[in-house]
DNA sequence: TCTTACTCCGTATGCCATATAGTGTAGGCC
DNA sequence: GGCCTACACTATATGGCATACGGAGTAAGA
């Protein structure tokens, strides 16, 4: 485990000899989540981030083990409290969870380049896991199958978020422009005969517009489809009991 | 439309002055997926995939714009043949689309490293998208419904596959030496006043072993939910229709 | 034959993460 | 109260890497 994880969690090592700290791993991540909402990214370099804390770059790595640590870090810290479940019903707290998670996501497209799918290990992200897993336990479903429904929520609000983003023009390497774009393309690159599949969906205009109701409809949709199944499981467990 | 989607199209604009071209994109693809394969993704440079090719650095970026464009271009070519719907019930297709994805992130993890969620430009991967909308449109949904479940889908898999190579310890930042070390971890950090859920999923092993076909299990199960709802849908478009 | 477009090369630049070797500071110990 | 030692932070150096720039050769067309 490496010691930043530890961190995370709030202990910061006692220091006994020596001057005290200046800094703790709560202020440099804050300081580089500022500048990765402020410049993206790329903005966030050892040398930026220890400039906005006037020290010097080599000071971080008091705290953090490498930059990779500190992106860990960062995405960990970035996350609000998740939602939580209170008295609402199973799916309206998942929709809730499942909205809430994307658009955290959306209001901070950078956590998308800093690989979102690895197993969390924050106290926050946790967090988050944790309220679904009680509402899903609640629901009467199992551990196991608490980890793989979180697993599936997650992964949807990710690329969900992430195909958002993408359409929307940010910052991408497809070298779309505007939005609409993605549509466009495609058509011009794939002919009938051999995606005959893909065709009829862009004729269709499957792929149009790319505005925010439609987004947030097919946001709607799939989750649906995801809930429905879940509901499925539910109702035979509870039947399975009786 | 950058230049390097023309080319992965096949499309190498013709040259009528000067020498031929030693080189094509697919060449540097190969070359770049064989070191990929091989040293991981870090092992993947200008200056490796030139050296294999016998050519300056520099003489790659006649094809591509930049190591992006590369890393674009890389995972479409390394994308195989997809699943043909054939006569297949829709749910067996399904269900192989999804598990041969995910089988062929698994294949070649670093993939996972290479956002994985921007939407597909080149012909492979979108031969994939397309035989999901075939098999989806076969089923009597509208082809706005299938790009949303193909989206649902892939990011399935995605999701399982990255999940899968972080369990089993690959190349990772999380700092796990081994399979099982994530559920210890998790135990020594999450207190069960704060994290019921996580606790109580813990105690009952949800995060337990790691094995391949626990895993597996795993998958099944998620992908089966997914097909629920998707069933559910199927059935209440056929009920429409009558 | 000469021009011209085009491919590939050698070198130079600049950015960054990070190793190394200090330098000062402040608690503990005598 | 003075020394010792651990520790926070700094300055500088290093090396990897993408990529800009300016050639130099090459072969089709005029």
């Amino acid at each position: 485990m490496p010691a930043v994880v530890a961190r995370m969690w709030g202990q910061e090592p006692r220091t006994s000899h020596g001057p005290r700290p200046s800094l703790s791993l709560q202020r440099i991540t804050e300081a580089a989540i500022g500048i990765a909402d402020a410049d993206g990214l790329a903005g966030v370099r050892m040398s930026s981030v220890a400039a906005r804390l006037d020290v010097s770059p080599m000071a971080l790595y008091g705290y953090v083990g490498s930059k990779e640590e500190l992106l860990t870090a960062m995405t960990d810290a970035a996350a609000p409290p998740p939602p939580e479940p209170g008295e609402l019903h199973w799916r309206d707290y998942l929709t809730a969870w499942t909205r809430s998670y994307r658009e955290f996501l959306l209001t901070r497209p950078w956590l998308l380049e800093v690989s979102p799918l690895t197993p969390p290990t924050g106290p926050r992200a946790l967090s988050w896991l944790d309220r679904l897993l009680v509402a899903l336990s609640r629901a009467g479903l199992t551990p196991g199958e608490g980890v793989n429904i979180a697993t599936t929520l997650s992964a949807y609000a990710v690329s969900t978020a992430s195909l958002a983003h993408s359409l929307r023009g940010g910052a991408d390497e497809t070298g779309m422009a505007g939005p609409g774009d993605y549509g466009v393309i495609l058509t011009r690159l794939a002919d009938p005969a051999h995606y005959p599949g893909l065709s009829a969906a862009l004729g269709a205009g499957a792929f149009g517009g790319a505005q925010e109701w439609v987004e947030d409809a097919d946001f709607g949709f799939g989750l649906g489809l995801l809930l429905d199944g879940i509901e499925a499981l539910i109702t035979r467990r509870a039947k399975e009991e009786r």
